[in-house]
DNA sequence: ATATTTTGAGTAAACACTCAAAAAATGAGG
DNA sequence: CCTCATTTTTTGAGTGTTTACTCAAAATAT
């Protein structure tokens, strides 16, 4: 039940961004009434946050897994392949994280968690990116680990202002060429 | 008057978020009646819209005079300087931006208000990268091009996210690094 | 005198949230 | 396996507030 009703919060966040989501379209559309998303979430708040919790959760378990390599190179590449996974990278999904993005000038509870996420991630590229310094020549690691990550962001605007017109495989490919050109002695193995 | 509204709206929706900007706290802002804020912006979505006008305008003229040089580099340096410059990249127009790309799966306008300001921009660097290719051996102008502009991107990202912690001028010196990396043999001139 | 701008009280609709009552699930004793 | 008391979950009508927007009248500019 829990889980049926954050999937209509996705939906309406999807469809109407956060503005547009109300208590009212989200039981609608889970096939619910009001008084049941109160009773489990306390607020339109609470299921918000929820809905990003869950967001968050299936982001990590997307790269998560990756980090159990022992070759730094493969944990760049599974770090940057997760941000392209078929689960994590649809158009829905990007149209929420960039909802709450745009929300977390405003709620605080936002900010925090993205902030989090995102901190959690380029602490395990980073250590991915110091630890390839040891089998290639890299000046700045974590200038490295930085332009990985602020290239994969960048590739999601695009990908969200220009819908279908980007595909994901064009996202993964100018990725994967961009840690290429950034790891050129390691380039053949990507 | 109706710049000052706009000023208003710019004020409330970093503060508030585009959720809750209302024509009751734009006009109290902006000192005037809610009536006033219809009779010239017809309506809360237009109010938005002409926000947001102004500050792709803003952004416009922030990069567009770099144009003018012959130079692709210089060209490549102003179009990554305007994204850090102090009058585009504060707190709360990154706010702006970001609010106004959490609603574009929702709203149409904004989405095509965003898109032909990104490929507008787009096309200059993706000029000035081509134009660089004469003078440097490149082998993927565009590709250039699309790492730069999402290097830039993704650093707007995480200045929003991480508040004061991340600031202008360490933005700028990443992306300028990030630049030398690209362009290893005109480095020293940047 | 006329046109433009501004006001502020007013309105209907939409909003998040409440709550008493109904329904469903749970589990212990027979 | 049933019974029934208790708890948990769900309903949906209801509440007060806030919302975007209207409009006649007043103020200001031309």
């Amino acid at each position: 039940m829990q889980a049926r009703i954050i999937d209509a919060v996705v939906e309406m966040v999807a469809e109407k961004s956060i503005s547009g989501t109300t208590l009212a379209n989200v039981a609608s559309a889970a096939g619910v009434s009001q008084g049941v998303l109160v009773f489990h979430f306390k607020s339109k708040e609470g299921l918000l946050t929820q809905a990003m919790v869950r967001l968050l959760e299936e982001y990590r378990q997307a790269w998560q897994p990756a980090m159990a390599s022992a070759d730094p190179l493969e944990r760049i590449v599974g770090l940057v392949r997760a941000d392209f996974d078929p689960a994590i990278c649809t158009r829905k999904k990007l149209a929420l994280w960039f909802a709450f993005w745009g929300e977390t000038a405003a709620k605080p509870i936002y900010n925090r968690l993205a902030s989090e996420s995102e901190e959690e991630r380029f602490q395990a590229m980073k250590h991915a990116c110091e630890d390839v310094a040891g089998i290639a020549r890299i000046s700045d690691p974590v200038g490295l680990a930085q332009s990985i990550d602020a290239h994969t962001d960048g590739l999601w605007l695009q990908m969200h202002l220009q819908g279908s017109d980007f595909t994901r495989e064009m996202g993964l490919n100018s990725a994967l060429s961009h840690v290429r050109l950034l790891l050129p002695e390691l380039a053949r193995r990507i």
